[in-house]
RNA sequence: GCCGGCGUAGCUCAACGGUAGAGCGACGCAUUCGUAAUGCGUAGGUUGGAGGUUCAAUUCCUCUCGCCGGCUCCA
């Protein structure tokens, strides 16, 4: 981003001169948001205003619409944009009474506007004119229109009216401006580039998964390559877990509603859970593994000798979401958490906690990530919501959390009323390539099951006591984390990670013998079988590898006449191209060692 | 769920009131080839589904299913 300072216009008619090109950026967009909604309100006199803010990527505008917008007017409003910003408007602030900016926006039919107005303290607000329209904003704004930079309109959607689904739909304009054009066209080029490495579209070309219509929205058919990624996530994770005191279990897929109502989820989850009727009973599909896991451990008389208790499943759970917000393998009707829930001591939780964090922290970056945000949700007492537990439990909840996250030197977002009205938790997010955030981990406290479960331990007093419950989740749902996964590395997944391993590329019928030999040498390798497949149909070699790179098989094996001389393999590499011959024990022994690493190769 | 857009061959896309087409892929034949596409041929479609308007619908209208961009919600 280019350097950015000017000359701005604050609400009192103060010019100040911005420095901070952050702010400055800001600025720039809002006040291009304004020129959307004059360009807007000429072309179409009937519209309302909504609100028109910055954003990080650009900006927006909010418009109620009598006749609808469609992709097709952008254009139309581009262009008005332009010919405005030629015009030299000047932004001209003024500063009014509330009870003047009433009449004012009553008169003008803006009850939008009004409504924002009438909910604001103080007796006196600013507001911005430009060209004919006059905006209630607190600004500030560039100078003049022929201060703004290059933008584009991008999309038009529907918003709720203040965010709230039970209020008036408005149609949003959503565009981005920057100070130079050549900075916009970036920017456009790095959404095609998003779009590339889109996990929809890479599941399709790289045959991993798909959903199929006859199946049902939000349900994951996974292939053969997908599962077998799949299948190395979850033997990676049962390993660590394993190594850490987790017992895994298997807990089946519906119950009877009464577990449910049992649970609580029956009466707070209800409008997410698919039911089935059988007889006279109803049974419910599993929205949650929480009640499996807890009648195991209350299966047998619990001692405090043998807490913690950690039970773990990758347990797949079905939730009823709204159609609209299906995406992909972001956002399921039917996924797999990578679940388990501790039960321990009041003076153990600290510990579990502190190594839940450091666990989670060495699986996301076995994968590859460092670029995490931490979150921390607290209650809101104020709020007068129906929490479970004391007001005690919260505080030293709070404070476990605070202190696990103290000693991991990580920096978090402290989020008041984001609790779960159950406990509060601490969230680990990934910003991924479009911008967005994905949940992946999720440690939480859970004060209502045991109360309601009467979950219990016997303590040295051989009376018993409450156990402390904390659900954890490290990738949250193995669907979700794939799809991060292949946007993450564009599809090109590292070695340990790949689908197939190597390829083995016979130049001509020739050598079909050989490479057979090749492959049947790796997959029954000492040291475990590698995942190599061989290209056994009759085309040229630069088909095949042209082919094998489009796939982004790490590993391509050429063999001819030559390496079945030598009994070598001519290795050529997914990123560095080709790499010279090799004996089929060098070839193992480093994959075997790349692997062992988790590397991550140049390239991605 | 709501607002807007879009559904054509396995995939990517044409045709937009007048007999549904291309490239890739698949299959067959020829070729036996050295690091990102060998040539020729063949098959493949109730244009998502149902109804309607019309002499005639992939094209226009209604409903429905699904997908996409957002909003709300969330792992």
């Amino acid at each position: 981003m280019s350097e950015l300072r000017f000359r701005t216009i604050h609400r009192d008619g103060e010019v100040v001169e911005v420095t901070d090109s952050e702010e400055a950026l800001q600025i720039l967009r809002h006040s291009t948001s304004h020129l959307m909604a004059l360009a807007v309100t000429q072309l179409y006199p009937e519209v309302h205003l909504g609100i028109g803010p910055a954003t990080s990527e650009g900006f927006y505008y909010d418009f109620q619409t009598p006749r609808r917008l469609t992709e097709e007017d952008l254009e139309t409003i581009e262009k008005k944009m332009q010919e405005l910003r030629s015009q030299d408007l000047p932004f001209e602030p003024s500063i009014v009474s509330k009870k003047k900016a009433l009449k004012f926006f009553k008169k003008e039919g803006e009850h939008l506007k009004t409504e924002l107005i009438e909910e604001r303290d103080g007796e006196i607000l600013s507001c911005y004119k430009l060209g004919e329209l006059v905006d209630f904003c607190t600004g500030p704004h560039v100078f003049s229109t022929s201060q703004l930079g290059a933008f584009k309109l991008l999309s038009i959607a529907g918003s709720y009216w203040r965010g709230d689904e039970k209020r008036e739909q408005l149609q949003r304009i959503y565009g981005t401006a920057f100070p130079q054009e050549a900075e916009l066209r970036d920017y456009l080029d790095h959404l095609e580039e998003a779009l590339k490495r889109d996990h929809r579209r890479l599941g399709k070309q790289l045959n991993l998964f798909s959903v199929a219509d006859r199946v049902a929205p939000g349900l994951i058919l996974w292939h053969p390559k997908g599962a077998k990624v799949r299948e190395l996530i979850e033997g990676f994770l049962r390993l660590e877990l394993e190594k850490r005191g987790y017992q895994f279990v298997y807990t089946p897929h519906i119950a009877k509603s009464d577990l449910w109502k049992t649970s609580g989820h029956y009466e707070y989850f209800r409008e997410n859970m698919f039911t089935l009727p059988l007889d006279e009973e109803e049974y419910v599909l599993k929205p949650m593994n929480c009640p499996g896991h807890i009648l195991i451990y209350q299966s047998s008389k619990r001692s405090y000798r043998e807490l913690p208790v950690r039970i773990a499943e990758f347990g797949t759970v079905y939730r009823k979401e709204k159609s609209g917000t299906l995406h992909g393998l972001l956002r399921v009707r039917g996924f797999t958490q990578d679940d388990a829930h501790i039960f321990c001591r009041p003076d153990q939780v600290l510990d579990e906690v502190t190594q839940t964090l450091d666990l989670a922290e060495h699986v996301l970056k076995s994968f590859g990530f460092d670029r995490l945000e931490v979150a921390l949700s607290v209650w809101d007492p104020a709020a007068g919501k129906d929490y479970a537990g004391s007001p005690e439990d919260w505080k030293n909840a709070e404070s476990v959390l605070v202190q696990a996250l103290e000693r991991k030197g990580w920096s978090y977002e402290r989020c008041e009323g984001e609790a779960a009205f159950y406990g509060p938790k601490i969230d680990v997010t990934l910003v991924d390539t479009l911008g967005r955030s994905w949940q992946l981990s999720t440690f939480q406290f859970d004060f209502s099951l045991p109360e309601r479960f009467n979950l219990t331990y016997v303590g040295t007093d051989s009376k018993d006591h409450h156990v402390v419950m904390i659900h954890r989740a490290l990738l949250g749902s193995l669907e979700r984390f794939m799809g991060v996964l292949i946007e993450h590395y564009g599809g090109a997944f590292p070695l340990w990670l790949a689908p197939v391993q190597a390829l083995i590329i016979p130049i001509s019928e020739k050598s079909h013998h050989y490479a057979l030999e090749v492959q049947k040498a790796l997959r029954e390798a000492e040291r475990g079988p590698i995942r190599v497949e061989t290209d056994l149909r009759n085309e040229k070699v630069g088909y095949k590898i042209r082919e094998a790179q489009l796939q982004k098989v790490p590993y391509m094996l050429i063999v001819g006449e030559r390496e079945a001389e030598s009994q070598t393999v001519a290795v050529r590499n997914r990123f560095q191209g080709e790499q010279g011959s090799m004996k089929v024990e060098e070839l193992a022994t480093l994959i075997y060692d790349l692997v062992d690493q988790k590397v991550v190769e140049e390239g991605h």
